[in-house]
RNA sequence: GACUGCGUAGCUCAACCGGAUAGAGCGUUGCGCUUCGAACGCAAAGGUUGGGGGUUCGAGUCCCUCCGCGGUCGCCA
């Protein structure tokens, strides 16, 4: 249950029955009404601008309205107090049963609740990773990463049907650098000695397994033929063994994919997909043979100008036409790119969803440029520019890594703190904000370290349920049997805050799913912590917060329940984020 | 030069389709803590939200402009 969304529905009742009574003209737009914490918790439980959203379109001054509208609210039985403040704000208190409501719901369903029909089933399609199947990941791609499959989690809690896919980027010259840094390697395990990897080819040892591979595979068979001939199969081959690493990397953050979508087979299919949709392009008038002006600035050294096919990208807000043909006459990538944005269209995606690295920002506008373009306006793309991650410890650039050649791995990351903390800081900070990325502070166990101090309140609160059976052997600690209790011992001003705040995690839910900011669960979870600590900490010095208290059970009955809320809600936010919600921590 | 992202406390960062006195953590200062639930607690100081202008009842948030930092800049992927 979201007690945001029940007072809005409520409050626009409010304003319908003031239409109603002519005080105000109808059908003037509520669209702007928002009911939402109070900044201060001084002022109320919940507080709604609707007085100054809809002043203008009832052109009554907005504490007129606001006062017509809090004696309406005064009148229900869930509401005990409606104040005017301010320019028109409208503070309210809650009924404790409405609270109560609350407590019961997130006790009873865990799982379900801040579950909601917000995404109405419709299919979302979440495109992340896709880095070139050359390599391990390093730390950048391992942010991309991360933020797509908790911005997945979200969608999909969110009543969205999701597709978390991978476009492998099988078929550019990439690969076929690939295909001749994976054959040195294979003459190497055939005995060959081959000295220092020549600049342009990949260094990095992980090419050596894939090297004897082909030699226990093909022998010395493919060595004296031409290039032509062993590179279609090596670079197979070396792609295939790729995304094993690359997959395997991913699932050491328990990140999988349902789609790995092939450039290669855009062009290789059975229909050439991009030929396709340029010619449909060309139909609707969107390609056309011309000219291009020169770049600003440096001009680069092979600049010619001549005629070259290309898509119409200004008449949906790009800066300037973009070519889909090379030189060559072999297609560009943003053609192919484009092919496979359309294949999303195609498979029922409305709404599409990219993470990029953030050295793609020029290519945004083309993207969505084609999107318009080929859906005819009825999908979108939302890119998410994730910024680069400087990998720290205790403070100190890290650099360099002998096993990929050039770049830290994301696998070395991972094997020495553990997927939570990766996953976490990934996502404890906004995804267009540069992110520093300590190795050493990540594995503290202090209040200094968010992850520790998140999962440690529901270790925390774990742990008092375990005291709480072991006083009391006969004890109820069993869902249903807290949610009987009588909540009303809830009374002191930290456990109510704490109440409220479990209260928002639905709004928050709903708010981080519809601007795709996964990070705000991160933050939420981290503030909800805190309260549960402060709590936890109040008890040392005042006995009687104490959660379970032998001389008192009703009153440790109604703790436990709220803790039992809590445990929910820190359990089912650390899941959409993909990190463990441990028991204890030793 | 163009496009794009960013600029918030000494530092690292939040701020929910524009809402009230801009919030946390670190650091600083002060007080507390004889392992009872301290892998610390409480409190204070700290701000012209880069500068200027505009829209609005109301702007860190939207628009314009300038400054600074990063990224990108026909056919690479």
């Amino acid at each position: 249950m979201n007690i945001f969304g029940l007072f809005e529905r409520r409050v626009g009742e409010a304003v319908a029955r003031l239409a109603a009574d002519g005080r105000i003209p109808d059908g003037i737009d509520t669209g702007r009404v928002l009911v939402e914490p109070p900044r201060d918790p001084s002022h109320g439980d919940l507080a709604t601008n609707a007085a100054m959203a809809i002043a203008k379109g009832a052109r009554t001054n907005p504490r007129a309205l606001a006062e017509w509208l809090a004696a309406d609210l005064r009148t229900d039985p869930r509401i005990t107090d409606a104040a005017v403040a301010g320019p028109g704000f409208i503070n309210l208190r809650i009924a404790p049963h409405v609270l109560h409501d609350v407590i019961r719901a997130a006790l009873l369903d865990p799982a379900g609740y801040g579950r909601s029909g917000q995404g109405g089933g419709a299919s979302v399609n979440v495109e992340y990773v896709s880095a070139n199947p050359t390599g391990p990941m390093h730390v950048g791609h391992g942010r991309g990463a991360v933020f797509g499959d908790a911005l997945a989690n979200l969608l999909a809690f969110s009543g969205f049907s999701v597709t978390r896919e991978y476009y492998v980027n099988d078929a550019g010259a990439q690969v076929d650098v690939l295909a001749r840094s994976a054959f040195l390697r294979y003459r190497e395990a055939l005995g060959e000695e081959i000295g220092a990897i020549p600049d342009g080819l990949y260094p990095g040892d992980y090419l050596v397994p894939v090297g004897r591979g082909l030699a226990d595979q093909y022998g010395a068979a493919l060595r004296d033929r031409p290039e032509t001939e062993w590179l279609p199969l090596v670079r197979a081959a070396a792609i295939t063994e790729m995304m094993a690493l690359i997959r395997d990397d991913l699932s050491s953050l328990d990140i999988r994919h349902e789609v790995f979508f092939s450039e290669r087979s855009l062009k290789d299919g059975p229909v050439d997909e991009i030929g396709r949709t340029i010619d449909a392009m060309r139909d609707r008038g969107l390609v056309y043979e011309g000219r291009l002006p020169p770049p600003k600035g440096q001009l680069p050294e092979d600049w010619e100008d001549r005629e070259q096919t290309l898509f119409r990208a200004t008449e949906f807000g790009d800066d300037v036409d973009r070519p889909l043909l090379k030189s060559d006459g072999s297609y560009t990538y943003f053609a192919a790119d484009i092919a496979y944005h359309r294949s999303k269209i195609e498979r029922g995606f409305a709404t599409l969803i990219d993470v990029w690295g953030a050295d793609h920002g020029g290519y945004v506008k083309r993207m969505g440029a084609a999107v318009s373009a080929v859906s005819g306006g009825a999908a979108t793309l939302d890119v998410k520019l994730c910024q680069l991650v400087r990998l720290l410890r205790g403070g100190e650039p890290v650099k360099m890594s002998k096993r990929s050649g050039s770049f830290v791995t994301l696998r070395e990351v991972v094997d020495e703190v553990g997927p939570d903390p990766v996953r976490f800081m990934m996502l404890f900070r906004k995804y267009d904000a540069p992110l520093d990325f300590d190795l050493a502070k990540v594995r503290e166990q202090s209040k200094d370290n968010p992850v520790f101090y998140v999962q440690y309140a529901h270790a925390r609160v774990a742990s008092v349920f375990r005291q709480a059976a072991e006083t009391a052997p006969g004890r109820a600690l069993d869902r249903p049997s807290l949610a009987a209790a009588d909540l009303s011992a809830l009374v002191d001003p930290s456990e109510i805050e704490l109440a409220l705040r479990i209260a928002q995690f639905p709004r928050l839910v709903e708010a981080a799913a519809a601007a795709h900011e996964p990070h705000r669960l991160a933050f939420y979870l981290y503030d909800l912590s805190s309260l549960f600590h402060a709590l936890w900490n109040k008890g040392k010095d005042l006995p009687q917060l104490r959660f379970v208290k032998q001389d008192d059970e009703s009153s440790t009955r109604a703790r436990l329940a709220l803790l039992g809320a809590l445990r929910g809600v820190l359990a089912s936010g650390l899941a959409i984020l993909g990190v463990s919600a441990p028991e204890e921590m030793r």
